[in-house]
DNA sequence: GTGAAAGCGCTAACAT
DNA sequence: ATGTTAGCGCTTTCAC
């Protein structure tokens, strides 16, 4: 039995392990560990080039699971999505992703489809994961949700307040200032309101962004009639717009002034529905602001939250657990485009309608 | 020293253990392990019942860091992204997050940005995770990827082919025949084609759809002049689209009959630009037929890639690890909408566009 | 059918 | 500056 084979690894494709490079560097397991995570005045400056070469040479990283099971936690960090469809979800886990890369960690995203017990299911999963912590982009009210936040968990909420103060605090925009900031423009072009259409309304976010609207408006003497406001609790935002569009044109007030929608996808599914169906000339106002609005909506005004600023927001609300609970509230910004204009002509087939196709 | 204490947990707020549960049923933790694995025919069916009640009742749920510690293999799955945000990616991850969760996994979603470096640091990095699979969306040529694959990691390629033969194969459409298909139909509709709009033109997936359609109309005898072909090496997609076009209008042939572009968000750009630039009427096809098309861009045909079907297909090729390299070939299928017709009266102010949108 | 014990790879406390 | 050792929580022989 020759000597040699115990240096050797069994299976050259398994990756090095810190004994493999400890084993070659003539030091012990300690050593290369110390060397590795950087511990300062440890090494000497002869023994940390020699570790930093040999573990470079065997493409030595270290085994992630080793570390999460002594030290109770793990570098990855859960993403809780209420639906990824979104593109407004898909660009802020986009924007988490890169600043957590900079971290060194790593993004678990998953997808509650804003149903409770899913998102219970996921909680409970990730706590198995040791994760570093858990971000709910747009919590739902769950029990595991309330019971953790309350046990002082790594929470962090986004956009969606949590069921209280969570132990990492909230990154999100001042939607109820960002309502009445709309309402602000339309009063100044003194537009009426036409009518709200409301998806997902049991989300603070929304629920917030209606009542700055109705709170400006109301200030202005402009109170605006609670039928006027339709909630639609459809998973599917542009199909609660059809619907909503459906709901207010059957109360026979003509489509005029401005109608406004809780998010884009609300906002697409509005238009289309208002196309399909009748004359209009509305201003629509959404919220989110799709990078695709320039190019396909620009009949599509929208509060512009700035996604590409959450992750490092959200990065820095993890590195900074000293301060907890602390509120990081980011800037929004009105993005004005064109009212959508749905012409007579168009429906006697005069002029073409570019929006809605010709047949091929 | 009351002796209670050592009973329970000191934290009540850490995780119960394997360790735990067996103490409070009486039994060893391997007893405990064995339970809830489920392996048959190890444990009398009353110790069954106790553990799995007292489980439930401490919440208990397996610290994934020692398994995976154990097992040498986490049930992380990575999936690596060219470009999060393009919805059409954005939907095939959130596919696969549900398909993966349905086999207890769990996805771990970054995004390459196409660079070969930092999918390289990625690779790295999974594999220092012990993640149960890789899942390659897109993946770019990188030294690494070489590497792994010839290795025999497991590694899944989607959409676009791998340097090589995968472990694990391949999920996608053919883009060759989609590229055939799309051909088949312009011929058809006698509509020559105008021009080619090609973004990301390294990935395979691109080569085969634009290989398809000439091959297709080459046969036809209609044989696409190479200039008529535009590629764009912009990681924006749309941004290529509206540069293309400024290309192709440059040679001065006035648009007419079709467009091919090579993504939706491509085409998006395109359209773009034409509506800015210039009269047209075309038809103007994309790849991946975002769901948002309907409601926004009805003058775009595209060829519809099953994202949906995405998921299972993976999941399955991850779970029968048994068949080696088997490549899944999804179904596309054709959607066909509108023209896009910019018309003149639009140019000259007659008629309102509302696409363009009018002023607010 | 069940328990005891080894060991996965790592880090941190303690020795030297 | 470096080595020794313990132990994180789990699964899996092996022995009974």
């Amino acid at each position: 039995m020759p000597a040699v084979s115990s240096i050797l690894p069994l299976n050259p494709a398994a990756p090095a392990s810190a004994a493999d490079v400890a084993l070659a560097a003539g030091v012990s397991v300690a050593t290369v560990s110390r060397v590795l995570n950087g511990i300062p005045g440890k090494a000497s400056a002869a023994t940390v080039e020699r570790v930093r070469r040999i573990a470079a040479d065997l493409a030595y990283r270290p085994g992630r699971a080793g570390g999460a099971l002594r030290q109770g936690r793990s570098r990855l960090v859960a993403v809780l999505a209420p639906n990824l469809a979104n593109p407004a979800m898909a660009a802020i886990a986009a924007s988490i992703e890169v600043a957590l890369r900079a971290q060194q960690q790593v993004m678990v995203l998953c997808d509650t489809h804003e149903d409770p017990a899913i998102q219970d299911e996921m909680l409970l999963e990730m706590r198995a994961q040791r994760v570093h912590a858990t971000i709910m982009l747009g919590a739902v009210a769950s029990p595991q949700l309330a019971r953790l936040c309350a046990a002082g968990e790594r929470i962090l909420f986004v956009n969606r307040a949590g069921p209280q103060a969570a132990a990492l605090g909230f990154v999100g925009i001042d939607n109820r200032a960002a309502g009445r900031a709309v309402a602000e423009l339309l009063l100044t072009r003194d537009m009426p309101v036409w009518g709200v259409i409301c998806a997902s309304p049991g989300s603070s976010a929304v629920r917030a962004r209606v009542a700055g609207l109705r709170a400006r408006l109301h200030e202005a003497g402009r109170t605006l009639p609670p039928d006027r406001i339709i909630e639609r609790a459809d998973a599917d935002h542009a199909l609660a717009g059809q619907l909503g569009i459906a709901r207010l044109l059957a109360e026979g007030v003509a489509p005029r002034g401005a109608l406004f929608c809780t998010s884009d996808l609300v906002a697409y599914g509005a238009a289309r529905a208002l196309r399909e169906t009748t004359l209009a000339d509305l201003a629509i106002v959404g919220f989110d602001d799709n990078p695709l609005n320039d190019l396909l909506a620009p009949w599509l005004s929208s509060v512009r939250i700035p996604y590409a600023e959450f992750g490092p927001a959200i990065a820095r609300a993890l590195a900074g657990s000293d301060a907890v609970g602390s509120d990081v509230l980011l800037d929004f910004r009105l993005v004005l485009r064109g009212r959508l204009a749905v012409p007579s002509a168009s429906k006697a087939g005069l002029c073409p309608d570019p929006q809605r196709g010709e047949p091929l």
